[in-house]
RNA sequence: GGCGACGUGGCCAAGUGGUUUAAGGCGGAGGUCUGCAAAACCUCUAUUCGGCGGUUCGAAUCCGCCCGUCGCCUCCA
């Protein structure tokens, strides 16, 4: 039985779909920029999450959004003088880089506000015709007091709120609390035809219009990180429940933790300090940099620190030299080692709340019982069969690091791996050792096993 | 001010009442293998879980207080 915590009740609860394919949500990004790591963390978890459902055979219908109208995308347009869909356009393209980079399977729906627009503008309608939302000077706003659940998923109460909210308030507004479902035009902004006049969404209608039409009025999963519980997802739960009076919209609430950067301090845009994915996967593998994640728990917040995505490298090298083992590597042997029981812990890990860490000791395990059972003349082919499996379930492509573009070709090594090979048989170890030098220089590394030398660029 | 998270070895990180005197990774030390290396394997690397009290037969795990770090309450994965 798998469980997950739900942020909703602050409990580990048995995991039980509604119908029989999971309806899962995740939100996704505003693209007025490059992806940044925290995007990678949150679409590593939620990818990892969704291909574990398969793993244990359930079917998964994800939805992920791409947010395509917002301030800080006509802000972008402005500052760098361009229409605001080119921006748009230019960001989600980006994201797909980086997130294909990283592996990350794509969503099954990936809708965009721009293309849902009827949907929100209905949905809108809908929380109008029920009391719970009012116009104003061509804007929408929903009156959070028409709910007397407002806060449960963040804790907070509004009236604590608006002692912490004192000052800037938009007039008019029936209560201070109240959010915008649709902004009235402004010049110079993006603008659709609705009931109220032109205008745009607010920021969290869309996530409850689009799940609603691409999932249905209650959802099993619905993730995101955990900046976004409040006002995010206490607002789309308003909204949604408000409108559907299903309750829960959604059963399971997920959040992944934060990013902490080296001194402490949260990883965030403001502070200008973003780590770019498509700049790390330079650096990194991206089996090296879901490694690095999936070594701490989803909800805890993972250290942001190049050495730790080092060791991570290191780390993946004995996964992938284990999983690299086919039959034809195997020796000829009666006995086979039995995998089984690290096939059950790495569930029994994963059941529990997605635990990762534990997922990943029970590979680790393995391999060392690989290794030691391939010098003991057992077929571990079956074991490295279940490690690529467990692997692919944690997403990993166990492709080596990239390659370092400057360098040797390969040909050229090659002609240096046969000198070195030439100078081995003579004996002439000190020309054998100059060779190996200058490879290593090249950052290439060599390591001879039985006759055979084989090389790598590190 | 309100809501919340966290503090485990040199670093990262699981574990949340007994089979854990604490998994796994990285790093380090020694060894096997090797011409020497690399990789791999073996052994070692926290009697201890921020501090102080308490509950309990028994706590890193529960309770209280204190210290420290961080997040949310405004846009953020």
């Amino acid at each position: 039985m798998i469980q997950l915590y739900n942020s909703l009740t602050r409990t580990k609860e048995d995991f039980v779909p509604i119908g029989d394919e999971v309806k899962m949500y995740v939100c996704g990004v505003t693209v007025y920029d490059d992806s940044h790591l925290g995007h990678a963390l949150s679409s590593i978890i939620f990818d990892v999450l969704a291909r574990y459902l398969e793993y244990r055979d359930y079917r998964v219908k994800k939805v992920q959004n791409f947010t395509d109208v917002d301030d800080k995308i006509i802000n972008r347009a402005k500052s760098d003088g361009v229409p605001w869909e080119e921006i748009t356009e230019r960001y989600i393209n980006s994201f797909y880089e980086s997130i294909d980079g990283l592996n990350v399977r794509r969503a099954t729906v990936e809708p965009r506000v721009t293309e849902d627009m009827p949907e929100i503008i209905g949905l809108i309608e809908r929380l109008i015709d029920c009391g719970s939302a009012y116009e104003l000077n061509g804007s929408v706003y929903y009156r959070v007091r028409s709910n007397p659940d407002y806060g449960k998923l963040s804790g907070q109460n509004i009236d604590q709120m608006l002692e912490a909210t004192r000052g800037e308030l938009e007039s008019g507004k029936e209560n201070p609390a109240d959010f915008a479902l649709w902004k009235a035009v402004k010049p110079d902004e993006p603008m659709w035809e609705s009931p109220w006049g032109p205008g745009r969404p607010g920021w969290h209608i869309e996530c409850s219009a689009m799940a609603f039409k691409h999932l249905g009025e209650q959802i099993d999963i619905h993730g995101g990180g955990l900046d976004l519980i409040f006002p995010h997802h206490e607002n789309e739960i308003a909204q949604s429940e408000s409108a559907s009076g299903r309750v829960p919209f959604a059963r399971v609430w997920m959040h992944n933790g934060m990013l902490r950067i080296s001194n402490g301090q949260e990883m965030s845009k403001s502070l200008g300090n973003a780590f770019n994915v498509k700049t790390a996967l330079k650096e990194f593998s991206p089996d090296a940099i879901r490694l690095w994640i999936l070594q701490s728990h989803y909800r805890s917040n993972p250290l942001l620190d190049k050495k730790l995505m080092g060791d991570a490298e290191r780390s993946m090298r004995r996964i992938r030299s284990a999983a690299e083992i086919t039959a034809e590597d195997v020796i000829e042997s009666e006995k086979s080692l039995n995998a089984d029981s690290y096939k059950r812990r790495f569930i029994e890990a994963m059941d529990d709340d997605l635990n990762t860490p534990q997922a990943l000791a029970a590979i680790f395990d393995l391999c060392r019982k690989m290794n030691r059972s391939r010098t003991d003349g057992i077929d571990v082919s079956d074991a490295a069969e279940l490690v690529r499996e467990l692997t692919g379930v944690l997403g990993f492509t166990l492709e080596a690091p990239p390659k370092k573009a400057e360098g040797l070709t390969d040909t050229a090594v090659e002609a240096l791996v046969q000198q070195r090979k030439a100078a081995r048989a003579e004996k002439r170890w000190a020309d054998a050792d100059a060779v190996r030098d200058q490879l290593d220089a090249a950052g290439i590394s060599i390591s001879d096993t039985g006759g055979e030398t084989a090389w790598s660029r590190s």
